[in-house]
RNA sequence: GGAGGGGUGCCGGAGUGGUUAAUCGGAGCAGUCUGUAAAAUUGCCGCCUGAAAGGGCUACGUUGGUUCAAAUCCAACCCCCUCCA
């Protein structure tokens, strides 16, 4: 059975509609279209220049999990031509134009993590070039025709800007058309991003109605803070936590985070029922629960999402054991040297745990390095037997042979 | 087409001939503390070399020039912004 089914409950619906959900235009129409049983096709975008996903990510994927699991269809356009012009973030301007060898192996990374979440069976992937790739002159005229600048300018981030004086290269302004195309080249029904998306799916509805289709649905996901506490979660700056990482990163990342946000990642990034969650938030608030318990609970159901629970509970064994209890862990990196030895300076370079020989030495006299649980000050240091080298949070164990 | 303003390190932003690897803020890194949280606090924050003091190299849009000496002066070029048309 591949339509929607039995017309979807209420019950269904407003759980659909609830969590992870920041708005939905329009919701009435977005009840009405679940309800009719029809199966719906829903868009979801991606750029082949940022080919990982992160837990920012995976609100809306989840989201679109849960319509899957209803019957739904997910559309997933690999964005290879929006991808030449750059999203109008404010952040970059220009990129790059990658290759088409490029962008076929970001296609095929983003997918492998697409897919621990999203159900492949019921899913449909197609490539902008498609159409675009055939598209003319005449074609663009025709479609940027269609709107004003008035109406770009409507989006926030080109009128402030314009308004800042800062450049708006003109390419930036066929991105949300390029996107509007999308939705009527496939018939969206549902279109879904985050909430600072809102005005590229607003104007596929636009498009839509002009093209003479009805209008989808925009499915705004919340915007997901990164570890660093304050800005939205993105790999440029470097506070995300990836979904193709490693468990114990992905664990011990999450318990970095800072204790405000433990009940927005539940929330969002995980199963827990709402019932659980408002207690939760309430033994936080209340202080009958230590965050960091929380955050260990929160740690596990995320590594469980993307990996198991076996696997979960490893990475919890080892971040209790290595950080909390200031154990070397059992597998750590190694490192042969030759017979004669090294320089600590030289390791730490050699194994990345420092950029360069000046850091290694700024490392060292700061006394962030120790070898076997012994602090190491002396910048000048050799190493000549075996052990284990400790900087920061990163172990390496050094291996002379012969010694 | 005309007039004016500007391009500095990861970002913002000082500096207008030497004492400037370049004030300051943010970000980042490391130490102490701790719950790998926050806050606090200390140090670092171009590369190479030196135990250190120091030395060398590279760097202020690009290229060339003036000078004992340039991010700072001159020329050409590239790029950006604003206003007028």
């Amino acid at each position: 059975m591949d339509t929607g089914g039995e017309t979807t409950n209420s019950r269904d619906i407003s759980r659909l509609l609830k969590r992870g959900v920041v708005e939905i235009i329009i919701k009435e129409e977005m009840i009405e279209l679940l309800r009719s049983g029809k199966q719906l096709r829903l868009k979801e975008g991606f750029d082949p220049s940022f080919p990982d996903i992160h837990l920012g990510h995976m609100v809306a994927l989840k989201k679109l999990r849960q319509f899957q699991d209803l019957g739904h269809k997910v559309i997933l356009i690999v964005g290879d031509w929006t991808a030449q012009i750059g999203d109008p973030s404010g952040v970059s301007i220009t990129r790059p134009m990658l290759s088409k060898e490029e962008v076929q192996a970001n296609a095929k990374t983003y997918m492998e993590q697409f897919f621990k979440v999203v159900d492949r069976a019921r899913t449909e992937v197609r490539w902008q070039s498609e159409w675009f790739g055939e598209f003319t002159l005449a074609d663009v005229i025709q479609l940027t025709s269609k709107f004003t600048i008035a109406q770009l300018m409507a989006r926030e981030d080109f009128s402030n800007r314009y308004n800042a004086g800062r450049p708006i290269a003109l390419t930036e302004f066929l991105y949300p058309l390029l996107q509007a195309y999308d939705s009527v080249v496939i018939q969206a029904d549902v279109e879904f991003g985050g909430i600072d998306q809102t005005f590229n799916l607003l104007m596929g509805r636009e498009l839509q109605s002009m093209m003479g289709q009805p209008p989808q649905q925009c499915f705004m996901t919340p915007l997901l803070v990164g570890t660093d506490g304050t800005q939205k979660m993105s790999k440029s700056l470097g506070n995300y936590i990836g979904i193709a990482e490693p468990p114990n990163e992905i664990y011990g990342k999450i318990m970095s985070i800072p204790d405000n946000l433990i009940m927005d990642y539940f929330e969002l990034v995980t199963d827990v029922p709402d019932e659980e969650l408002e207690k939760l938030r309430q033994a936080l608030n209340n202080k009958t629960a230590n965050p960091m318990v929380l955050k260990k609970r929160l740690a596990r159901e995320i590594v469980t999402q993307l990996y198991d629970q076996k696997v979960a509970s490893q990475a919890e064994e080892h971040f209790t054991k290595v950080f909390q209890g200031r154990e070397v862990p059992e597998e750590i990196p190694e490192f042969r040297a030759q017979p004669d030895g090294i320089s600590l300076r030289e390791l730490l370079v050699q194994t990345n745990l420092a950029g360069s020989l000046s850091e290694a030495k700024r490392l060292i006299s700061q006394g962030a390095v120790s070898i076997d649980g012994k602090k190491i000050s002396d910048n000048k240091a050799n190493i000549r037997n075996s052990g284990v080298v400790k900087m920061s949070r990163h172990f390496v164990k050094v291996i002379i042979p012969g010694a």
